[in-house]
DNA sequence: GAGTGGTCTAGACCACTGA
DNA sequence: CAGTGGTCTAGACCACTCG
């Protein structure tokens, strides 16, 4: 008890009890941006779980999944017999259930994208395994380039089950592909990635405008909606000079 | 009602109520086993959490804790009014806070690894920052050359503060870095994961038996004990022919 | 021994879904 | 409407760490 670990009681003022955003969640949101503007300092310890529930008039089950949220992100660090605290290493962002064009937004960039290509064709063997349709199906294949403050960064190539037949080139070069999805009312659920790297083939290097034979990072994805039905499955790569995956692992 | 929500009695026989192994995760891998092994068939529904806690004899939160396991690794999908359904999606191992070592193993391969240096340097600016301590601090680096099956695989440079001083290049041939770790009571609790591409440099090629210049799947990993003090920093290069990144990513 | 997080119980009310 | 998962409460006992 030597140390103090209290932080300003300002942080959770108006919680709101009876909206639809759940306490668990308006406690852990506003922490991890207490921590993250550094009004709670790394390093920092916590307040025991029992005592915060009663200066916020919780239970303490509210409290821990509270925090249970911030030791999964890797903010904080939970040991039996001595606290809780506040994570000393700097934390990158998760890998997450994104879109490239939305990833980009947040990081503060304005991405623009060109449409190359935009063809209703018949599911060849290949596709059709992909989106798990019957080979000779009419899909939709997509080719986009990406591009970070007018400089090309990323090939994005896509296959679109049959129900997506209708997405003009117009409404893919201002919104990306995931807000297009989710607008109908589509929501992904899982998601298959595999991360790699290979030279460029094809055009690749001039509409990246890289030397010919280059490495490119990729990232092979197949997104399922919750009934286990495919979405969408791409064939992304990138300028490695331009992009890089980061991760936060936590151990369990 | 119409579909029968049922599995086998006998996957929750024995359930140890004494013995170290929390009730939940008892339950969530027995039934992660039973899904894996096809036992449960992809795209069955699951009885509702109240109803498998009559069963089992157990609480509705301790039941729901062991499925939420299964919902956080992709296995299972819960829908509000719906039930709990399992996944019709193959689903991969996630990047977890495991060694290359390790990961080889358990995929049935025999990693074998050759120690190219292993040196007591004093830390110039930028090691000393990857690590976290004073520019001129005695450190430990490394160097490896990781074969699978005989095959030239990955360059594995790393890191290591002053604590680890006393390592040996024996050792290190038979057992991984982080089982060696491990073995000391050291415990990493959080790592910062970038993964990218770029061409070979110097040796490299030479090590990997591939052409000079050619692409090399790199991961940049610097792991944190609990205090947030750097256990290991990590440079490695993967050929990518060999070796990818695999996760599977669910939505929250 | 005092304090911490880890687990577990037995209820409760609500929001959402489908028939 | 009945059934489902999502949230929340108010306790309990335990294992672990530290002084």
């Amino acid at each position: 008890m030597s140390t103090d670990p209290v932080w300003p009681e300002e942080i959770f003022t108006d919680l709101d009890r009876s909206g639809p955003v759940p306490l668990y969640f308006q406690i852990s949101s506003r922490l991890e941006r207490a921590i993250r503007e550094g009004v709670i300092p790394a390093g920092a310890r916590l307040e025991n779980e029992i005592s915060i529930g009663e200066r916020l008039g919780l239970s303490r089950p509210t409290v821990r999944r509270a925090i249970q949220e911030l030791v999964n992100k890797g903010l904080l660090v939970r040991r039996r017999g001595i606290g809780t605290q506040v994570v000393q290493a700097r934390v990158s962002r998760p890998v997450e259930l994104t879109s490239l064009h939305e990833d980009l937004t947040r990081a503060g960039h304005r991405p623009s994208t060109r449409v190359l290509s935009l063809e209703r064709i018949a599911a060849d063997e290949h596709e059709a395994q992909r989106l798990q349709v019957e080979p000779g199906t009419e899909i939709t294949r997509l080719r986009r380039l990406r591009s970070t403050d007018g400089t090309p960064m990323a090939v994005l190539e896509n296959l679109l089950p049959p129900e997506f037949t209708d997405i003009t080139a117009e409404t893919l070069e201002a919104h990306g592909l995931y807000e297009l999805l989710r607008k109908r009312g589509v929501t992904i659920k899982i998601a298959n990635q595999v991360i790699g790297a290979r030279r460029t083939h094809g055009d690749e290097h001039e509409l990246l405008d890289i030397p010919k034979g280059s490495p490119l990072l990729t990232m092979d994805r197949v997104a399922f909606d919750h009934g286990g039905r495919v979405i969408e499955a791409g064939h992304h790569c990138y300028r490695p000079d331009l992009y890089s995956f980061e991760t936060t692992l936590v151990s369990r």
